[in-house]
RNA sequence: GGGGGUGUAGCUUAGUGGCUCAAAGCAGUCGCCUGUCGAGCGAAAGAUCGUGGGUUCAAAUCCCAUCAUCCCCGCCA
């Protein structure tokens, strides 16, 4: 139907006839002469006609209107030299219309406009529900193009450079216990069960392996019923994999070579290797998270050694109780943030509370170590003790140190979103930068207060720390995240291979011997078949590509996502169902509507 | 479940108690215009101010409720 793409032509083309076929994004009519952008995903090429050069298409060209779709034949001509547009890639050229087809024409009133030339933010909302037309748009068909590309050159690099196989898994699955809630479905052929949509291939990967697959790899899709962020949705996507016979350090390697040869490719950016590796306990001390943002220091500092005695009680206290103190050392922070804004109503203090911290202890640094505080602080601190204090947290004249002081979840988890909320506002963020960064030796598990027991900090199936299988309650694991601008992109593990270990793991988390084989028994019998080591990880393959795009939010690289309310505007789903479907699936809603008062 | 933001013409916004206060740009419609590329000029048209209730002589504006959507907390092994 058409012999090349808008975005293609090129001076090399001058003098060709060439059938284009597009949308028209734009229409320009002097009167005489009629301009239109014809448009596709390639890009825009301009189409003229007038009543002399084009007399068969120049009615038509008058009566097209934006979106037009039509199929363009015409003569690629050089523009004039005072006409050309440096802006369009095709800004060389353009064709005269010897003919135009209209396909089909726009029969309501557009909701937003669809012209690459508009660049004013329309309403999330309307870009949803009329999701067609927002992918036409430049942005969104440049999201959806890189998408493409991130997924092509993966699959190119795993199948064709590293021999791994891509394998389908199941969607009707069985639901696990731990982890998200599960999306259900309800079989009609066996009454009273159910099936879950998986959460990740996890069990079906590593039983892969125990097949001999050796190397696996899915784009996969996964379903979470927990409430959304601009980081999370429902139903994601996993580049997720799995392989036999390789060390850890290996399994670092192959991806590193991956990622970076990614980056080359796509976007043409050479990253430096090896991606630099933490403990995730140094990660927790030096920036309360495990996943910090190194693209700006602000890094934490531990002075409980130092002010256990301190007669201020908010800090003694805290370290009594197994607590700690911390600081945020803020470089040029006295001028920068005001008092109002960290002592109580203020929006630093209450990004604070929000994380549980009660106060918001601070000191500012003047000239010559003279300190600025309020005098419960002061009065509690020996020179030697401000000196110390000083040295350690680097602090020069117009520091501000913001404490943390408590519970050592609670202080390292208000320290890190007040490290980022100032690191973002005194703009030491280098956008430009891609800092990778591997988070190694998670614990085996963590306590969960409320259910008064352990539960496996990152999976159940994560093999403990060979150095510590003395006491596997406090063991590390050999667990592994990759990180990118304070954005956890990637998480895995080498797995437990041996039946006994995994079995002593879900005992641990309170899982009985009779319901682990009830529910994992399957998995227990696969192993005793002879498992080989494993090991494997997943990629947050939205938040990459969002990452890559520039975008805040992965609604921006996902087609048809969902809102806040799990909803799709675009087909108003969830919705309502027929009575006899429910019956045939032996379901009845318990759902009472809230009565109008 | 909780905290915060947004909702005014098809779109993006202005308007924070009254006096042409319902306005502007773009889109759409009509007319003019032979080198534009966010074309230009002109005309007419276009708004239950999210919805419902309340306060007031008077509400887009204040109050209450509600709906939708966004950000965050909880949750997400």
């Amino acid at each position: 139907m058409r012999t090349h793409s808008c975005g293609q032509l090129r001076a090399e083309h001058i003098g060709e006839t060439v059938t284009l076929c597009g949308w028209v994004d734009r229409h320009r009519d002097h009167g005489g002469v009629i301009f239109l952008d014809l448009r596709d995903r390639t890009g825009l090429i301009q189409i003229v006609s007038d009543p002399e050069r084009t007399p068969n298409s120049y009615q038509q060209a008058g009566d097209l209107r934006n979106e037009y779709v039509v199929k363009v034949t015409g003569r690629v001509s050089q523009r004039p030299s005072d006409s050309l547009n440096p802006r369009l890639a095709t800004g060389e050229v353009e064709v005269y219309a010897d003919h135009i087809e209209l396909f089909n024409a726009v029969n309501r009133q557009l909701p937003f406009q669809v012209s690459a030339a508009e660049t004013e933010n329309v309403r999330e909302e309307l870009r949803l529900k009329y999701r067609y037309l927002d992918l036409r748009r430049e942005r969104m068909s440049r999201n959806l193009q890189l998408r493409h590309q991130v997924t092509k050159t993966l699959r190119r690099y795993l199948e064709d450079v590293q021999g791994f196989m891509e394998v389908e898994t199941p969607i009707l699955t069985r639901s696990t216990p731990e982890g998200a809630r599960d999306y259900l479905v309800p079989s009609r052929v066996s009454p009273g069960e159910w099936y879950a949509l998986p959460q990740s291939p996890q069990l079906f990967k590593q039983l892969l392996m125990v097949s001999g697959v050796d190397r696996y790899y899915q784009i996969a899709r996964c379903f979470r019923d927990e409430d959304l962020r601009a980081d999370r949705q429902p139903e994601f996507t996993q580049l997720d994999m799995e392989m036999s016979f390789m060390t850890q350090a290996e399994i670092f390697a192959l991806n590193e070579d991956m990622v970076c040869h990614l980056f080359k490719t796509v976007q043409g950016v050479e990253l430096s290797r090896p991606f630099p590796q933490l403990t995730y306990a140094e990660s927790m001390e030096r920036y309360g998270t495990d996943k910090p943002d190194t693209r700006f220091g602000l890094e934490l500092v531990n002075v409980s050694d130092l002010l256990k005695d301190s007669g201020f009680k908010v800090f003694s206290g805290a370290i009594a109780s197994g607590g700690v103190v911390k600081v945020l050392p803020i470089p040029q922070g006295n001028d920068a943030i005001s008092n109002v804004r960290i002592k109580p109503g203020g929006d630093l203090f209450k990004e604070a509370e929000t994380c549980g911290a009660r106060g918001l202890a601070y000191i500012r640094v003047r000239e010559n170590g003279e300190i600025d505080t309020i005098g419960a602080i002061k009065d509690n601190l020996t020179p030697t003790q401000t000196q110390e204090l000083l040295e350690r947290t680097g602090a020069q004249a117009g520091h501000l140190l913001l404490f943390g002081a408590g519970d050592t979840n609670m202080v390292n988890k208000t320290l890190d979103r007040l490290r980022q909320v100032v690191g973002r506002e005194l703009g030491l963020i280098d956008t430009s930068q891609l800092n990778f960064l591997w988070i190694t030796d998670f614990p085996m598990f963590e306590w969960n207060a409320e259910e008064k027991r352990l539960e496996a900090a990152h999976n159940p199936f994560a093999a403990p720390h060979p150095d510590d299988l003395h006491d596997l309650k406090t063991a590390r694991s050999q667990t592994y995240d990759l990180v990118l601008n304070g954005f956890e992109l990637v998480s895995g593990s080498l797995r437990i291979y041996q039946p006994e270990i995994q079995q002593q793991v879900f005992e641990l988390i309170g899982m009985s011997m009779e319901e682990a084989h009830r529910r994992f028994g399957f998995m227990l019998e696969a192993f005793d078949y002879g498992a080989p080591p494993h090991g494997g990880l997943a990629y947050g393959l939205d938040r990459l590509v969002m990452l890559m795009a520039g975008e805040e939010s992965i609604r921006d690289v996902i087609p048809f996502p969902k809102t806040q309310q799990a909803r799709c505007l675009l087909t108003a789903a969830p919705s309502g169902v027929d009575a006899q479907q429910l019956k045939e699936l032996h379901v009845a809603s318990t759902y009472q509507p809230k009565s109008s008062t």
